[in-house]
DNA sequence: CAGTATCCTCTGAGATACTG
DNA sequence: CAGTATCTCAGAGGATACTG
């Protein structure tokens, strides 16, 4: 139970959220995870993102081998984004998340009705 | 497969985003999930924190719920930092984070070697 | 010991307009 | 359609010094 032991649980988190921390990489997933789309597909299905901003965090995604882009020629050009193989491994993550959002959801509203 | 479901995926994610996300939320809990520990204590064993960081970050963890702080009055005054149980909900998401850093770490490590 | 107070930097993120 | 280019700013985060 000393720090040896603290930092093999807490480097390897830190090398996760390094990848995956911000607003909008975790979201972006999540939506591609569902089905792949396209750029305009994406800026519509997460709310409240920027062209700017998807284009960029697909970037990144891209370059860690989460996402894969692929360009088809037609006209105009159509983009299509999808999850790697090794994207899907991030799933466990995704999920947790969503389920203690759900949960988290339901607690703050049971007390909001307590408290008011 | 519309927009629809892709919002109760992604708006539950966002909550749970919001109270969570940043460099340090996430270190600090797992660092009390192993156990409860002072401030000092906290400090050293989260590695790169600084003290402003780990006061503001503490503060919004108790506000949400997750983490108790309790002060001895001893002397000089002592202050330990524990993680509720509300907090303990969170440790699927901590697991699921820390697995997928330590594969990717093994993953990256590999991949090194061959580009090198 | 358990923090605050200052000061500073840098970048995540948004708004808006534009392009091949 | 699939992005870029600018501009802007709040706040995340860091360094250092200080305090009850």
């Amino acid at each position: 139970m000393k720090s040896e032991l603290c930092l093999t649980h807490i480097l390897p988190i830190r090398d996760a959220l390094d990848i995956i921390s911000g607003k909008w990489k975790i979201p972006i997933l999540t939506a591609l995870c569902i089905h792949k789309r396209r750029f305009k597909e994406l800026h519509r299905d997460v709310p409240g993102i920027t062209a700017k901003m998807l284009s960029k965090e697909l970037k990144d995604l891209e370059i860690n081998g989460l996402v894969k882009r692929t360009v088809y020629e037609t006209m105009p050009v159509s983009v299509e984004y999808a999850v790697t193989e090794y994207g899907h491994t991030l799933n466990p993550i995704i999920f947790a998340l969503r389920d203690w959002g759900l949960k988290h959801r339901v607690k703050i509203l049971s007390e909001d009705k307590v408290e008011v």
